[in-house]
DNA sequence: GTCTATAATTCGATAGAC
DNA sequence: GTCTATCGAATTATAGAC
């Protein structure tokens, strides 16, 4: 039998080991920052001694490094996924409110990793951050292209710069992991469709 | 003679190297971070040895709180100005735009300690941040109010909540630091004027 | 694969000469 | 007031037993 076709709970144990160790990292760096997130703390939340992970992976920024890719996988997925819900004829308008409920959604409830992408990367050191140059800058082009949409539809004012724009509403979005506390009195989806409304229609008027 | 009342060129030698240290420690902590920044960095920019900083300051943290607090107070001062210049008969809607344009061109052009505070603050020790946390939740508390005056008057919709939409704006227009460079084809005050715009007026339509 | 022990490095902080 | 020299603590990374 090919062990790539075991069933999930039959993975070979270094495997489950290696993603345990990276859910560990993921959780102390979103909690801790960069810098002040330990291997002796990542190793305990993994049930390990600081020099197994050493077995696992070769240095703590390698560690870092995959954390935070998967961190953008995610946040790329749920809004694949909400965008795929959406559908190709829904507006430029409509698409950037749903892409904007979806990632904060996603930051706030599901990933761990995400957020430790958005607490650690401005942080971490340099090597790590030009590896992640790639995906990170199709993240942001993604919401340029969206943006793009919306202008040439004529659902979105175009006499602002898409590129300025979605670093901006990208920004606003990820300040949600600054404050957002499950056990609050806030329920995330109306955070997430308040956010979405004031980012896309603004502020000015009565509602 | 009181040397107090001494003119600013003649100041005591002591004060002059302290305010030197803390324009350094501002310079080192917004390029690098709070933990890369080492004393022996701020203190080559200071022109001296790091031992010797601790004539002046008690710790690295002093140091950091120090340039966090004065970069607060600068922000503030900027909005003040700003908001003074436009006058108490301006709406809510004017106001929130004047200072949002006031702060962006603070953050760019001004202030190496707002800029230190911006990237420095969710970094620094909790004792640290909480030695900050009354003036920087009067910083927020203004905004704060901006917002609420302007929903009081009818100038901006008072479906949303200004605590929220609040922070959400700080933090879309702290992500102006990431990217902002002095030397680019961009003017700020374009830039902070579509910021303004943007944040406010929103995205929806064309202009 | 994981553990224990420790090497190697970095950095904040202190002591004492000048 | 500033310098040189060094201590002490923390942390990444390695070595070798099991």
């Amino acid at each position: 039998m090919n062990p790539t076709q075991l069933a999930p709970d039959r993975i070979r144990k270094g495997e489950r080991t290696r993603t345990r160790i990276l859910g560990a990292a993921a959780d102390v760096l979103a909690r801790k920052g960069y810098a002040a997130a330990t291997l002796t703390e990542i190793a305990a939340v993994a049930k390990m001694q600081a020099g197994s992970l050493y077995y696992h992976f070769d240095s703590k920024d390698a560690i870092v490094e995959e954390v935070l890719r998967v961190g953008i996988d995610h946040a790329r997925d749920a809004i694949r996924s909400a965008l795929s819900a959406a559908g190709d004829d829904a507006s430029g308008h409509g698409r950037l409110m749903a892409a904007v409920v979806a990632y904060v959604t996603a930051i706030t409830i599901d990933s761990d990793f995400t957020q430790a992408n958005i607490r650690c990367f401005e942080e971490s050191p340099e090597d790590t951050r030009e590896n992640l140059a790639v995906p990170l800058r199709e993240f942001v082009n993604g919401w340029v292209r969206l943006i793009e949409s919306g202008q040439r539809d004529g659902s979105l004012r175009n006499d602002v710069e898409a590129r300025i724009i979605a670093r901006m509403t990208i920004a606003a979005m990820n300040s949600v992991v600054g404050w957002w506390r499950h056990d609050g009195e806030l329920n995330i989806d109306g955070v997430a469709r308040m956010f979405a409304s004031t980012m896309v229609d603004g502020l000015s008027g009565n509602a």
